[in-house]
DNA sequence: TCATATTGCTTGTGAAAAGCAAGTGAATAG
DNA sequence: CTATTCACTTGCTTTTCACAAGCAATATGA
């Protein structure tokens, strides 16, 4: 159950960004902390798509070798751990947005979906500003 | 050799992107397009993360089955196929950008890279704008 | 004009990774 | 002090990748 994805490891940056995030899943896990607030991994587990739990946790340590994840104690709950993005993982945010942005032009979109891209449009500083924020000081 | 990467299909903007481009290879090939114009199948072949042939043929058709890239027969060399980016496809430039801009944060950089990316933080727009020109008329 | 090379693929086969189910161990709840 | 929750790990099957070889259509050179 290695922990390598396989490399490119040409030098160029899109394959270096494809060596960090670009599987089936590890970008799903970042929209889930991005987008949805998710830190603990039941919550990962329990996301819409279904990761099976082995690549879960293969690819939350890749996340944590590669710097864009940290992983802690929650101190509330001595068997849980909370996963929260470093700054690396949250400068990752401005690309999601452009998949969203981009998704958002050439797929039809629920009310939902319909205002997070017509936000993404009209003010992508605001809500960049609101991501950090909220994923720096989580509500619950 | 199915050309189905499988699928998430639960919805969501960035499961979409995932399953149009989200694999090992497919990015590459538009970074072969968007950034060195390349516009057939040898020169494809013969990018420098080496991919394999069928692979390479199997994330072609993928891609024109969305509608990212269009096939046109070479009207200079009749063996020949000329591959080029639809409006759906360059779309996707802002977003290889933005990878390209991560990953130029947090790697070492040669000049000629360094360069790209100061560009994309100081005239992103320009560069877009001559992203566009220089692939719907290419000079070669 | 006829062998040879080029171009864009397809096919076959082993290796690697994904996906599924079941199990483990530590912490907490009842 | 038993049962449950939480975060994983292990084992196995299925799917996908990667390498090598082959092939058909067009082009080139003698």
């Amino acid at each position: 159950m290695s922990t390598s994805t396989k490399k490119h490891s040409s030098g160029c940056l899109v394959a270096y960004g494809l060596d960090t995030f670009g599987d089936r899943w590890t970008l799903l896990i970042l929209r889930d902390m991005v987008l949805y607030g998710m830190r603990r991994y039941g919550q990962f587990l329990s996301g819409e798509e279904k990761i099976a739990t082995n690549i879960l946790a293969d690819r939350l340590k890749h996340l944590e070798q590669e710097g864009i994840v940290q992983r802690a104690r929650d101190p509330e709950n001595r068997r849980s751990y909370i996963y929260s993005l470093t700054d690396k993982g949250l400068d990752l945010v401005p690309m999601i947005l452009e998949i969203i942005r981009w998704g958002g032009k050439y797929t039809p979109l629920t009310p939902r979906r319909k205002k997070l891209v017509g936000r993404i449009n009209d003010d992508c500083a605001g809500l960049l500003q609101e991501i950090r924020q909220r994923v720096q000081n989580p509500v619950e």
